[in-house]
DNA sequence: TTCATAAGTGAACAAGTGCTCACTTATTAA
DNA sequence: TTAATAAGTGAGCACTTGTTCACTTATGAA
């Protein structure tokens, strides 16, 4: 007990990046990000068709994806066109693949 | 179901991530996580007293940052000094923290 | 050796999470 | 209007997770 310490500044935002990488570490999710990272933009039946996950299961972790603004949609018709709603996910998931591809 | 898709690649490291991320997925791992990045290296009595989180607690978490190599110790009698073990963590919380200050 | 201090461990439990099931909503075609 | 298709919702439940409590290990001083 005898090194110096700083004290810790703005808890909330640490606790926010808590949240934020929570919503990401869930390989159902993350699987979803990637996908629509692949294809620009894709319909729920689409996502379903590419991952062994249900579709309500799909559509369960999209409202997730989007109450965190890491999707987006537009309609068109019956469908609805999810893609990523900003650059920094792919960024964070990019450097973590960097990271464990180097450990 | 009328757009193009492609094939998922690399459905492993897309779990790895997904797991790795969940690990800092946690308030108080990224507290931890945090302090030793603004302190250098911290012995666990420490880290303690720098967070509202019990020793005990303070423990099993650093435990589990260990086994996912994100922290590491050296000795010094009774004491064990943890630091961080790889940069890539921080920059990964740092990036996170760019997106939502952004958002 | 004995005692104090630093840190870790394992069981137990409350809280949280992700999936499935049944049902609903919205849109389009017949 | 009726039927079909695309997608979403809420309850329930098995499973996971983070903390606490009691106990253990390891090191150093007296």
């Amino acid at each position: 007990m005898e090194t110096e310490v700083k004290t810790i500044k703005s808890e909330k935002i640490l606790f926010e990046v808590a949240e934020f990488l929570k919503v990401l570490g869930d390989p159902t999710r993350v699987k979803i990000v990637w996908t629509l990272y692949e294809n620009k933009e894709l319909c729920v039946g689409d996502i379903v068709k590419l991952m062994d996950v249900s579709r309500t299961a799909v559509s369960h972790q999209l409202r997730i994806l989007k109450n965190h603004r890491i999707v987006n949609f537009r309609k068109d018709g019956q469908m609805k066109y999810y893609y990523l709603d900003d650059h920094h996910v792919e960024e964070i998931i990019l450097l973590t693949v960097t990271h464990l591809t180097h450990l």
